[in-house]
DNA sequence: ATGAAAGCGCTAACAC
DNA sequence: GTGTTAGCGCTTTCAT
């Protein structure tokens, strides 16, 4: 099935009647070649449906334009929005975005291998689950690495991570605005750096705001099914606040379907901040006031990382952190 | 910063004091060595850090291991699960996810480029956004195509597709169960295969249940906002029906929740049928009854397809039907 | 079982 | 500006 020989430099430059050379450089952005010999190794190209074998380059370049994308939960939509930016920021930068799934309990060590196997030019992760491991594999081989929204590793590589002082913050603001004065936290088993580092936050300016948290409700995962948990945890002791900060927003709606069945109101009953502002938030069912991370800034800032990492002199900023705001909704009560 | 010379195989050959050939050998499947030599250049491997480059070594064997995978709309739920699932299935069997996005008004001849460039072995184009005239150049070219729920092209490429026939007679099955005669359906103005195709098979088994299809309402696209159109422009003549299947989930939840701050009550007032059976789908607050499509079974059914083409002797069927089946929740009626 | 040598498709340094 | 030549890292006949 997978017959047809693939038509090299050489056909085409038999065809053209010149050297092989002649073709490369014709192909070659800012070589020496006059307009006519240009013009006639195109036109034999185009004739024989030549395309440059970029595998072959690159064996001589000795670099590819290949970029590791390494990503764990992409049932997450943030993160599937992340991943689709960044695949589309890279080919628009001529890198060729090449996909490694991450799951749990999977070994670092076949990750590494593959980026080596293939001479990936840089790497990009995201989300936390992955090891920090593997950032030092990378940093030993020298790939280039840039991590998203994760915890700082050992090896030295530039992170870009939104501001998780700042959501921590306008999350216990939102809700001191909202009125409420004894406020709890919803969150997840599973340790996630930014999650927990946004928790640290809230629980510090709740605190300095005079709003004491009163007690925390954890579910498994920070998705759905554990804003459920979270939630089933919590509404023994719901009576005692009137807000709750969410680990982040699927937990969030988790959290509020759940509440909302055993008949709470929100936010008549109870405020709910959550975090991302995944679309879901926005939906009339949910109504979630929430603190924004904005994925194209931080897609962007991972690109223009990576990029000085590979093309650039000089070092990137070890760390990019990408400003955050408060989309005030329906799930935080006004005051007037 | 990308400064450190990779180790080859020559490197390997030295230390290990062997041949070129030898190392080749002990990193090749079943070639012939003897043990004692492999366990040296292993050990000499190991001790440099040597990975095979696959990019040279597609030079010579003529084929690589990457799989194009061409996807569009990335952040509707299902497709990232399906390129999850894919890029992971694709890992398992040996082969690399090679992520090639596509936006509507792209250059089709620059994705086929970019295939040939890099000399995949195969692809797989999910979504129905991009154009099928990318089929016939991968044909051309003799890069083997898999397509997921996607229209026929003219090129000879295997499909795989839910059953949209099912599908649509199962939706209109379950608004008949629910105690529905007078019905209407609500889609997307953009065309979509496997939507339209159900929507006809919908319209079709209404019809034969005795269920005339009173009218349609349109949204622009296949998703909440879309949603939230067609229920706009559904609304008026609420009254008329006591039954409504969506065109899709995402769609479905959007017409949902317009409807009912619109006062309706479901199922009370009227029954309501999607498909897919998307995550949030399940949500409490939705509970949608959708017929669910079956993602793992898709994606192996594709999986298989593919590695069929590119390895195996025969031609895989020209298109495999995926089953599916009804999921009831809360938003159809149970009649006793 | 092993090494020498040729060649995969390409680019770049070198002559002209 | 153009052709010739060497070499990127690898696999694979072909001898031995």
């Amino acid at each position: 099935m997978n017959g047809q020989r693939s038509v090299t430099a050489e056909d085409v430059a038999r065809l053209a009647g010149v050297s092989r050379s002649a073709v490369s450089r014709a192909f070659t952005n800012g070589a020496s070649i006059s307009s006519e010999t240009r013009d006639k190794v195109m036109a034999a190209a185009d004739r024989l449906g030549y395309r440059v074998n970029y595998l072959a380059r690159s064996l001589t370049l000795q670099r590819t334009e290949l970029v590791a994308l390494v990503v764990s939960d992409m049932d997450h939509s943030f993160r599937a929005r992340i991943v689709d930016l960044l695949s589309r920021g890279l080919v628009k930068a001529g890198y060729r975005p090449f996909l490694l799934p991450w799951s749990d309990g999977d070994d670092a060590g076949r990750l590494i291998d593959m980026m080596l196997h293939y001479n990936v030019s840089g790497a990009i992760m995201t989300s936390d689950t992955p090891p920090g491991e593997i950032a030092a594999h990378c940093a030993r081989h020298g790939v280039p690495l840039v991590l998203v929204n994760k915890a700082p590793v050992d090896a030295h590589a530039p992170r870009v991570l939104h501001d998780v002082e700042a959501a921590g913050r306008l999350a216990a603001e939102a809700l001191f605005e909202a009125g409420c004065r004894r406020v709890a936290y919803a969150g997840p088993r599973r340790p996630s750096y930014t999650i927990d580092a946004r928790r640290a936050a809230f629980l510090r300016h709740a605190a300095e705001l005079g709003m004491r948290c009163r007690f925390e409700a954890n579910g498994a995962r920070p998705n759905y099914a554990g804003g459920v948990e979270a939630a089933a945890e919590f509404l023994p002791r719901a009576g005692e606040v009137d807000g709750v900060h969410c680990g982040n927003d699927f937990l969030a709606l988790g959290f509020l379907d759940r509440i909302r069945s055993d008949g709470l109101r929100v936010p008549a009953d109870l405020s709910v901040v959550g975090c991302d502002n995944i679309a879901e938030a926005a939906w009339t069912s949910y109504d979630l006031t929430t603190v924004t991370q904005d994925a194209e800034a931080v897609v962007s800032a991972c690109l223009a990382a990576l990029i000085e990492l590979v093309e650039g002199e000089e070092e990137p900023a070890p760390t990019t952190v990408i400003p955050v705001r408060l989309v005030r909704r329906g799930s935080t009560s006004h005051r007037a």
